[in-house]
DNA sequence: GCTTCGAAGTTTAGGTCTGAAGTCTTCAAG
DNA sequence: CTTGAAGACTTCAGACCTAAACTTCGAAGC
């Protein structure tokens, strides 16, 4: 395994990334008849997912995991009993290729985290089921994403989020209609 | 260039990725004292991210570019007068390491996006311009996603729109406070 | 003026992914 | 029973990234 995950990039000085408004301005003068609304709402969108993203790699470094892996113990755990699943599933599921799932299955294995066996009644395939190891790196991962998830969102008040929910909700069911495929390579958590 | 960005990924039958609600659900028996609407809010952040950096890909592959190339055309323009940036800046800018910047104008010098030269007056620096093309590319990825993005709003009044991005406003604050150090690796566009 | 330090880019080694080409097993049809 | 086709996984080649070593130029101190 490969330590960290997380580009420090904290480097020198020098000009940073814009900020969302001056992007938003920039953009304004750039490109005529942009709705700095719809702007502000995809950007922020954008931003914050790569914020939440650099996140939740700090505390999955702290396990000695990647995001990555924890993706994969979350999927083992939220199928359900018998915690198992074939690395087809997995990779459909993680919206990666098989050949990826091979290779990260792989490294988990020697990891410790999940174990790989032949299924007997059907010899072609393979299960990959979770150690104790691995869902206790997923409990813990788990336990953290909560502590900052609540601290993200700690400004805003129950029927905000219920409102934030809801929209998101509504945004989401779009794109899933205009995108019945699956699909996406996946570098994210949820 | 390699053609497409996208795993395909329609593969077969068989489960697929469960839903928003599914998942929640599955939190809930894992983890009792998960709370529900937090769960949702970060869970459609990240779903709609993906979906949509799964959009972008295929418009700008439509282009005969990928998503990373479309961002360095975007952080030039967005610079404005002269358009033109270091790599170092634009590593910066999109949250990369220099290293990874030096391979990628290579690629997009070889394909005419764009321009590379010395700066005479201190000639360890380097400039990195965009060509015409480069700037015909973006602003025609910029009008693919402007359609895009209005589509994925459509069922959102004028207010309901002001409100998510004060929202997701609020909540980028947050994070940008607890992050100081910028950062993150920039697999999304915005 | 020389020397040394620091900053900017590039090069190199190694890791993870995609896409395409195998390999092996099962199943259904002849 | 044999054979062909489909499915599940793996292997291989190539793309793009990070981290770290290296190269070069410019600026400050003696």
């Amino acid at each position: 395994m490969v330590s960290a995950i997380l580009p420090l990039m904290a480097d020198t000085h020098g000009p940073a990334e814009p900020s969302l408004e001056e992007q938003i301005a920039a953009y304004q003068r750039e490109f005529q008849g942009l709705d700095p609304q719809v702007e502000r709402v995809v950007s922020a969108l954008s931003r914050l997912n790569r914020r939440m993203n650099v996140a939740y790699g700090r505390q999955t470094a702290e396990l000695g995991i990647s995001n990555a892996e924890w993706e994969v113990l979350k999927a083992l755990v939220l199928a359900g009993e018998p915690y198992r699943l074939g690395p087809g599933d997995l990779a459909r599921r993680l919206g990666l290729t098989p050949a990826a799932m091979t290779h990260r299955i792989d490294r988990m294995v020697a990891e410790g985290l999940v174990t790989r066996e032949r299924d007997e009644s059907n010899r072609v395939r393979v299960i990959v089921g979770i150690t104790e190891e691995g869902r206790a790196k997923w409990l813990e991962g788990l336990r953290m994403a909560t502590v900052f998830e609540e601290e993200l969102l700690q400004d805003l008040s129950g029927d905000e989020r219920a409102q934030l929910g809801a929209m998101l909700t509504r945004l989401l069911r779009r794109v899933e209609e205009a995108q019945p495929d699956a699909g996406g390579r996946l570098t994210d958590l949820d």
